[in-house]
DNA sequence: TTTAGTGCAAAAGTTTTGCATGGTC
DNA sequence: GACCATGCAAAACTTTTGCACTAAA
């Protein structure tokens, strides 16, 4: 296994030179909050829970950071369960999730075995395939 | 195959029965505008659309249809480019998406080749998969 | 220093709701 | 006739932007 350089791993300031940003206060705030969140969130979620800690980050610094971030590939955005965009700090490989239905839960699966059968239904229609995303939904064990 | 009730063939009073809701104006107006759109549409999109076309449907109808069909699997809603939700009326069978990042164009990919991963992944897990989505991001090719 | 990031408050845009009215079954 | 669906307009939210100010490199 190649050396991943895990965000969750806690070097924030590096991870944010390493993606080419500046490192602020904020911007480590957003980090460690979707760190310490095990499932997604939205904007204004996270935003609700850096108030209730004390933080003066505003909003529309939220919004901005996690667009930078997303946009970045630093974090992974994905929208289920609604209407709202969710964010969550991922591993930087190639991953899916698995969502619980019942507690919303979001498991991380590192192993991919479909990429033959993504390259052979991109190509059987004339594409190109440059990603793909798998979200798969069911009821975790403790919700059963 | 099975004989698939084709909702792009066109009998939207009997899909609209079948599916437990009522027949009205406003809901096969929206249906028929579905049926006409090559991609998915928003919500907004599709208002204005419908406007453009004469139609005095209202914009709440519009939202109130397109969540009440998609919670009767008459019509998927997926996301991405964006924030908004998307909607787009689909063949009733199992059914995955190819999405062109240059022109937006969806493809419907009709065979599932990955159930047997998706079995695995999810059991590993402790997961009981209700339901799995693949979106192909790619190039389609007229847009190489 | 120079350039990028932030806060605030306002604007824009999207989605939901209440309620009287009209249409389906 | 009973009940569901709609239109309209208001309300509730979410997201984006402009601009003066502050902080990072």
């Amino acid at each position: 296994m190649p050396t991943t350089v895990q965000a969750g791993g806690g070097d924030f300031p590096g991870l944010l030179a390493r993606s080419g940003v500046r490192s602020t206060r904020q911007r480590l705030e957003v980090l460690g909050e979707l760190a310490r969140e095990r499932d997604d969130v939205t904007a204004q979620g996270l935003w609700r829970r850096l108030r209730d800690r004390g933080s003066t980050t505003g909003l529309a610094t939220v919004y901005r950071t996690l667009a930078l971030l997303s946009e970045k590939g630093v974090i992974d955005s994905l929208s289920h369960h609604g209407t709202e965009l969710c964010y969550r700090l991922c591993t930087e490989s190639h991953h899916h999730h698995l969502l619980c239905t019942t507690c919303h839960r979001v498991v991380e699966v590192e192993q991919c075995g479909i990429d033959g059968w993504v390259e052979e239904v991109a190509s059987r229609h004339g594409f190109v395939a440059t990603e793909h995303r798998v979200e798969i939904a069911g009821v975790c064990s403790t919700c059963r």
